[in-house]
DNA sequence: TTATTATTGTAACATATTGTTACAATAATA
DNA sequence: TATTATTGTAACAATATGTTACAATAATAA
């Protein structure tokens, strides 16, 4: 969970939002053959944490969980997919929150509605990494790209979301074809591998990978893409929405 | 989501409760060839719902599905899965409950906390119907099987969760292998089979099924089980835990 | 211009998985 | 003892996947 966001946020009540829920939103990226995170540090700790967020008392989840994932990378239109509720007391730990809201000159009265326990709905976003501008929320946090292999400590149980997440993402891959979510519009059959590469964290054999990818009948092949380097150029290609 | 279970419920700020959250639990069983749903009717009314609940301050999410799935059924160490969080502000409709309310002699005050906005997480478990006791709430439901493919008109969105219920089972069928959950102990591959065409909705072939199932290495053969019938009898089986 | 080099697109074959048909082995009953 | 309806499994066919091989480039070097 996020705290800070709006201006009723920061209101002791938590007027405006549904209490007790949260919302936390695994937002990947695909950078140079890795898979990217987006997360936020809190300002004047060193607290990492997924961006969060709560949800209004008349807002759909799923809205509220949009507005999450654009808050924080500028886009509109994002793949977003539930994968888990996390509703353990164990993950309660409100200590962090103390010490932001302390540190950043806010009273953090014992009854304020962000020390509650919090039940947090699990989100994951895949963006086309090139179009996202990583924003600060405008008060209390910096934004930016971690490696998925170079975590930082992130708060709370957001480590285990974030292999959740993984794991909810491997498992929807093959079915549900979401990857192209995380390429840019046009893209190499050699990239296309690499990212089903790196998701699944195991290499897959060239031959085979495209024969299965043509296959499907999902792809577009559009011109050749002449890199500059000393070999044959590969096609580019799109995916083909039904 | 399932109204007045226990004793505090029932009080009006809802009081040692999480607010505007519930739980919806789509108990599947498997009789007579048929998958069935255990469901809630109102006294008083005829709004028929799923069993729910809500999770207390300091109760762990899963620990609350559960409490909610042995109130109905009776049973112990269930097999239990979230598959959804329901929060689409269209879902929400305080009508029935106020009714029921009202019939049952209980002052349904507009700020009555039934009568808010919820969202709710979906769990669907699987049991053994021969071991269930549909067990109604003491004060305000009667509880017993339907048909999956005849349900009656349940109230909010109900008959949508069931659904999503039942596309996630299908789902997680082959992979989690969690279908056994429905059936007795030990059962024949004919039971198998019928059970895995029930859920899947459509024919197998018995010598693919029987090969297949038989190469998982995650069933024991026992002795024969002699129907009375005329013909061969077949052998039990019984899943293999890890 | 003509090799050289690395990579791409695809064919060809091998192996594994799944679909389909066939048949022997029963457990009652006639 | 023959008949009947299943069950368990083998055998073969059709697909799908794993693996190897090779022609077709797009630059660069000779």
């Amino acid at each position: 969970m996020k705290a800070f966001k709006t201006a009723n946020e920061s209101d002791a009540r938590g007027n405006g939002f549904i209490p007790n829920l949260a919302i936390d939103v695994v937002v990947f990226g695909f950078h140079d053959s890795q898979l990217k995170v987006l997360l936020v540090k809190y300002s004047k700790t060193d607290y990492v944490a997924l961006p969060g967020g709560f949800i209004k008392v008349d807002e759909n989840l799923h809205d509220a969980a949009e507005r999450v994932a654009k808050e924080r990378t500028g886009l509109n239109n994002i793949f977003l997919d539930q994968f888990f509720v996390f509703g353990d007391m164990s993950r309660y730990n409100a200590q962090p929150f103390r010490e932001v809201m302390e540190a950043n000159g806010m009273p953090a009265k014992a009854d304020h509605w962000l020390l509650n326990r919090f039940i947090s709905v699990g989100y994951f976003a895949l963006v086309d990494f090139t179009k996202v501008t990583p924003t600060p929320d405008k008060l209390f946090d910096s934004c930016g790209w971690y490696d998925l292999n170079a975590l930082p400590a992130l708060i709370q149980d957001h480590a285990e979301i974030i292999s959740k997440a993984l794991n909810a993402l491997r498992d929807r891959l093959d079915d549900k074809l979401i990857g192209f979510n995380l390429l840019p519009e046009e893209f190499t059959m050699g990239q296309l591998q690499a990212l089903y590469e790196t998701i699944l964290g195991k290499k897959l054999l060239r031959s085979a990978f495209q024969r299965k990818m043509l296959g499907l009948n999902i792809l577009e092949r559009l011109a050749k893409k002449y890199t500059g380097a000393a070999n044959k150029a590969p096609y580019l290609y799109r995916f083909k929405a039904k």
